[in-house]
DNA sequence: CCAGACGTTGTT
DNA sequence: GTCTGG
DNA sequence: CCAGACGTTGTT
DNA sequence: GTCTGG
């Protein structure tokens, strides 16, 4: 699956030059840090189309649909299957208007059971930014009256790289089908779902990335397997 | 018609 | 075992 | 995704 | 909001 991921790029403006779209507004205020542990809940970028332009902006992890009765739900709303998407009820309406491009520069994958679950890292060969394919909607919170953004990262079957750590990874689109992905027909972009082909390296990082309070550099530098220390 | 669901992962 | 929070 | 909590009462 | 099941 897809529940972990990285973006180093801390400048937005570096980020939304990549995707050729305009920086929202209302990102303007927020510093950026390096991230190197983006988990489920938190705010993550995201690229989405505003009439006919691509708007850089911050969504958070988990879909709350609008029609929530509360905000809870986005908890277990973190990932949408490939296979299904199209098919089930919460994500069927989104898939036709509201898809969305989550830039990323590495995900994580885990293996081995939950004494001693091992994360390793997946980039692409050149370690340049790339696309996770996403759906986002907005809730208004019935009591406040303020809207929340969330959004949900599809995956897809793992390519051979992944399989060996796997059975899931995210659904990264080429560069090339990214604006076919946000203004096509769902058909067109429906085909756009399918295991990344292109080269990919992978390493085993920290175990300390388990736990979702670290975020710093030395959790994605390699480590050997067999060295690492208990941490918990 | 109304009521009720609407999700994925991993693990067993 | 299952849910919540990050 | 993984980690960590999972509870109430009364008192400070 | 929209679809499925009864």
């Amino acid at each position: 699956m897809c529940g972990r991921f990285s973006l180093k790029e801390a400048e937005v403006r570096k980020v939304a030059v990549r995707f050729r779209a305009t920086v929202d507004a209302r990102l303007s205020a927020e510093p950026m840090r390096p991230r190197y542990n983006i988990a489920p809940t938190q705010n993550v970028l995201a690229v989405r189309m505003e009439g006919e332009e691509r708007i850089l902006g911050s969504l958070k992890w988990g879909l709350v649909p609008s029609w929530a009765k509360d905000a809870s739900v986005g908890n277990q709303m973190t990932n949408a299957r490939a296979e299904t998407v199209r098919e089930r009820l919460a994500y069927r309406q989104l898939f036709r208007t509201r898809r969305c491009l989550v830039p990323c520069d590495a995900f994580y994958e885990w293996t081995g059971e939950r004494a001693a679950k091992q994360p390793y890292a997946f980039a692409r060969a050149d370690g340049a930014l790339f696309a996770i394919a996403g759906l986002w909607d907005a809730w208004s919170d019935p009591q406040s009256g303020s809207v929340l953004e969330t959004v949900t990262l599809i995956t897809t079957q793992p390519n051979a790289m992944v399989s060996v750590i796997h059975d899931r990874m995210p659904a990264i689109l080429r560069e090339a089908d990214e604006e076919a992905w946000l203004t096509d027909t769902p058909d067109a972009a429906a085909a756009l779902l399918r295991p990344f082909g292109g080269e990919m390296r992978s390493w085993p990082v920290s175990r300390r990335l388990n736990s979702a309070r670290f975020d710093d550099a030395s959790l994605i530098a390699p480590v050997r397997v067999s060295e690492q220390p208990e941490l918990f």
